[in-house]
RNA sequence: GGGCACGUAGCUCAGCUUGGAUAGAGCGUCGGACUUCUAAUCCGACGGUCGUGGGUUCAAAUCCCACCGUGCCCGCCA
């Protein structure tokens, strides 16, 4: 109701401000501050001023005469407060909130009929997960649901860089060491066993006799000329430490969860000729040169004085140069195609932009998510080659056992006697620790900088999804309590919802759609997660001051039942989008 | 040195793209509210030169310039 509010708010202004012969470019609408129950606001006639030689309050009040709020159906009148004006919704803007959101569907916008595909984490598959890398999945997954709400066509990729140098140590080592110059695993699982021969061949390249490390690089280039050439045994040799690997920290992604709808090998364009095709493409363009023996680049035009070197000397392809062909490739099924990455990579991803654009593409297509790394305290990295870091996992696990203790430790005063089973416990821990963990990375903008701290990351107090997810079941509370069928509140009357806290809500219930639209247009999910805290506010005021179950005569009880279910279907689709679960109880 | 990002309360962050109503939350501190639809909640108090300095404007946290601090990148790695 708010767009479409929001709609007709315009065009009475525009009506308006034609009528007076001022220009209507511009309308100013914005949001009003909480103190007024107005839903929208406009600050034109601070521009107006100058032309109309008055004071904007004396302007805002001739275009509040000159507004007709006749046709409206959710502007119910038009107020100056000094020089705003501000919009009123209708009885109709509350009823038609009420009625759209009791569908489970609310907040879904109008199909757009535009592809979309977001590649994410695409995390080489050298070993675990760790907390640096878990900001691209939890981001990522986030950024493809909200584009799903946001009428768009989304499919979720990962990208497999399984043809670079690392891939190539990786299988060297994992031929060449045995079980026995291993330590024990960390975990049983795939990636865990594996990642061992990883960091022994990377140390061992490090330490060996110069001839010894000069034997090892000549296997290793060795799998690298066979990837290259498109040699089947060597693509068999590498692809059985890829896949195990990947399979292992698939599993780990799944506990957030994130899932992808295919995961694409970047050997499959070497394999294919794309990557060829992609190389002999980009050495007839005039920007093409030949220097040092290697074919770069030349990117001055678009200020990057940096040459991309796109065919090495010993005529092997780079990583940028498989992408291009991989984005190529996306381009013929897709709409848009957006990536979520680290900003290490910003200059990378330049080049491919540009290359792209070279080559004839449209690259308004393509739009990037850029996310700063999460370190350690005191500043250190974290690194799958050197071991350091924390583990998605063993987060994971520790927020899930604080969630545990912290449900277990709220049993003995709990006012509502409802008998938490032993499965409830598990499932409300999981569903609190690790909606913590997301939540707490989600809620943020993606370029600021973390510092990995556990107490922070497992925050359960307010402005953490704890607090969110509770609203979700408070709602389910109201609703159990009632023993009222949601479906046969159709005919509850939202006039009987005149409580300031009632509207309050309202208010925000009708809003959603209009988050989804602006979170979506910006790429930026966390506008979500800010919306979900001021949802809660909104909730609990509701909670505190409105009595449902004992409402004082029934028609008010079934109104605000039908506002409940309005608000538990707003921030369960809300905490969906952000892949924060929606407990029933906690 | 160059490029990109970030800098808002003691701490963690919204707000900045599209300039406009006394700059908002949470944590922490202090003081209140559970025989009540779940207190993982709520109410109140305290707390801010919006990094610094210029500029544009009727109006700047928001736009522009310079500087300072922090992070990332500047490889024929990914």
């Amino acid at each position: 109701m708010y767009l479409a509010m929001r709609a007709e708010v315009a065009a009475a202004l525009r009506d308006a401000l034609s009528g007076l012969g001022y220009p209507t470019d511009d309308v100013g609408i914005e949001r009003p501050p909480e103190e007024f129950d107005a839903a929208l606001a406009s600050s034109v006639a601070f521009r107006l001023a100058g032309e109309a030689g008055a004071p904007p309050p004396q302007v805002a009040g001739e275009l509040a005469d000159a507004v007709d709020a006749g046709d409206c159906r959710y502007v119910d009148r038009v107020e100056t407060a000094g020089p705003y004006l501000n919009f009123y919704p209708s009885d109709a803007y509350f009823a038609d909130t009420v009625e759209a959101a009791q569908d489970g569907a609310y907040g879904h916008l109008d199909d757009r009929e535009t592809s979309v595909v977001v590649e994410h984490t695409s995390a080489n598959p050298t070993g675990p997960v760790h907390v640096g890398r878990a900001r691209n999945p939890i981001i990522g997954d986030a950024l493809a649901n909200l584009l799903d709400y946001a009428g768009y066509d989304v499919d979720r990729h990962y990208y497999v860089n399984d043809a670079g140098r690392q891939m190539a140590v990786f299988t060297w080592a994992y031929e060449r060491f045995d079980e026995s110059d291993l330590p024990e695993p960390e975990r049983d699982r795939a990636e865990y066993d594996l990642v061992r021969s990883y960091r022994k061949g990377n140390a061992y390249l490090e330490e060996a006799d110069e001839a010894a490390v000069a034997e090892a690089e000549a296997e290793i280039e060795a799998i690298m000329q066979g990837l290259e050439a498109g040699d089947d045994e060597t693509y068999e040799r590498v692809g059985e430490v890829v896949d195990q690997v990947l399979g292992g920290m698939r599993e780990c992604l799944e506990r957030l969860p994130a899932e992808f709808d295919e995961f694409v090998k970047e050997t499959r364009f070497m394999h294919n000729g794309d990557t060829d095709d992609v190389v002999k493409r980009l050495k007839g363009l005039d920007e093409s040169v030949y220097e040092e023996d290697a074919w770069q680049l030349d990117l001055s035009e678009f200020g990057i004085e940096k040459q991309f070197v796109f065919l090495r000397s010993d005529g092997t392809s780079l990583y940028t140069t498989r992408d291009i062909a991989h984005h190529e490739w996306k381009f013929e099924q897709y709409d848009r195609a957006i990536t979520v990455i680290g900003e290490d990579h910003q200059l990378t991803f330049d080049q491919l932009r540009y290359a792209l654009k070279l080559l004839g593409h449209d690259t308004e297509k393509l739009d990037q998510v850029f996310y700063s790394w999460v370190n350690l305290p005191g500043g250190e990295g974290m690194s799958t080659r050197e071991g350091t870091g924390i583990d998605l996992d063993d987060l994971l696990d520790e927020a899930i056992d604080r969630a545990r203790e912290e449900v277990e430790s709220r049993m003995g005063d709990r006012i509502r006697n409802d008998e938490l089973t032993d499965e409830d416990i598990e499932r409300i821990a999981r569903q609190v620790g690790v909606g913590a963990v997301r939540y707490d990375i989600v809620s943020k903008q993606p370029t600021k900088a973390i510092t990995f701290e556990w107490e922070r990351a497992l925050d359960f107090e307010a402005q953490s999804a704890p607090y969110v997810q509770y609203v979700h079941a408070r709602a389910a509370g109201i609703l159990g309590e009632a023993e009222v069928d949601p479906a046969t509140l159709g005919d509850a009357d939202a006039a009987a919802l005149s409580h300031q806290t009632e509207r309050d809500l309202l208010r925000e219930i009708a809003r959603f759609p209009a988050v989804i639209e602006e979170a979506a247009e910006e790429l930026h999910p966390h506008i979500v997660a800010t919306y979900t805290r001021d949802f809660a506010d909104a909730f609990n005021a509701f909670y505190r001051e409105c009595p449902v179950v004992d409402a004082p005569d029934e028609e008010t009880q079934r109104a605000r039942l039908a506002l409940v279910v309005a608000a538990k279907t707003t921030i369960a689709n809300a905490l969906n989008i952000l892949g924060v679960a929606a407990p029933e109880s906690m």
